[in-house]
DNA sequence: AAGCGGAGCAACCGCATACGA
DNA sequence: GTCGTATGCGGTTGCTCCGCT
């Protein structure tokens, strides 16, 4: 499991690596896989003391048969001391939704409007959870099917049920609601985020200022089917893709076309599968529990 | 209780880019 | 301008855990 490769056997791996470098080959023996305890002990007492940066000489002199690169993964994924861990809340997945619709597979960049989580954290997420659901739908992620599912049903749910949280939670809907599981310094309040996308063009994401962060659902998504917005994600919109999102499997039934009035039902009916909720894609606990 | 399969996630790999000599 | 090295990023792999049969 935690082998000990040696130079000389990880020569054909990084021969053709331009990251090959001599400092790394120097090591006589390389060690990879999980790290241990006193692996981690040694970087971070090392980074503590002498900062980051300067991976490879960091690796030899803090006396760990590791590439710096390694080193700089595990310190940046794991190690580093504002690293957040634990599920992806409500906001964080609405926020990765609406980022990724922007930016694609930048995960960094998402990244970066998600304090305290990491670059793979979110890719992890998205190959594990979002992907996932592509895969029941039989569609793939990036099909127009699916990002319109997740414009027109995922999204707005997600508001929805940070709303309610935010409601419910008493905290006084300022600056306080679900930022109560999250804190304001660590993921703003959901009056920075939701409104953000829900019904302004704020670009305060969080406790970060997001340069020229679309309002997505309103500006953009809503719009690009005719969408009026002046009502709560409903407005005249026609979303034409009912017919495409009959499920193969049988798992939601075809709904004819979203009509305005009816939104929400018509969500509804859709996130129930239209009543049968025993084994359906449309379940909300599949979509939000993750 | 044992075997199996899927989900989740940490870590690795290869490529691109930045930077300095 | 070129070359070598360092760093960053996205894709992929493989291990572990857990639930199901």
């Amino acid at each position: 499991m935690e082998d000990v490769v040696k130079a000389s056997c990880n020569s054909s791996n990084s021969s053709n690596s331009s990251t090959t470098t001599s400092e790394e080959e120097m090591i006589s023996d390389l060690r990879r896989g999980p790290w241990t305890v006193e692996e981690d002990f040694k970087l971070i007492n090392y980074i503590a003391s002498n900062g980051e940066g300067r991976w490879n000489s960091l690796a030899r002199s803090a006396g760990l048969k590791r590439t710096g690169k390694s080193c700089r993964l595990r310190w940046l994924n794991y190690l580093r001391p504002d690293v957040r861990r634990g599920n992806i809340t409500l906001e964080e997945q609405l926020m990765i939704l609406e980022l990724h619709f922007r930016w694609g597979n930048r995960w960094s960049k998402i990244a970066q409007h998600l304090p305290g989580r990491t670059d793979n954290e979110i890719k992890n997420y998205w190959r594990t959870r979002v992907q996932k659901h592509a895969k029941q739908l039989k569609c793939d992620v990036n099909s127009k099917q699916f990002k319109d599912t997740m414009k027109y049903l995922w999204m707005p749910r997600l508001i929805e049920r940070i709303q309610a949280a935010n409601t419910s939670s008493g905290a006084g809907a300022g600056a306080g609601g679900v930022a109560a599981v999250n804190t304001a310094a660590e993921m703003g309040s959901v009056q920075n985020m939701v409104p953000a996308a829900v019904s302004s063009n704020s670009e305060s994401f969080g406790t970060q200022q997001v340069v020229d962060v679309p309002d997505l659902i309103n500006d953009n998504y809503y719009r690009i089917s005719g969408i009026n917005n002046n009502q709560d994600y409903g407005g005249n919109f026609q979303c034409g893709y009912s017919e495409n999102m009959i499920s193969p499997s049988g798992y939601f039934n075809p709904v004819p076309e979203f009509q305005p009035v009816e939104q929400n039902y018509q969500q509804q009916i859709w996130l129930d599968g239209g009543g049968d909720t025993s084994d359906n894609l449309w379940n909300e606990d599949i979509w939000f529990n993750m």
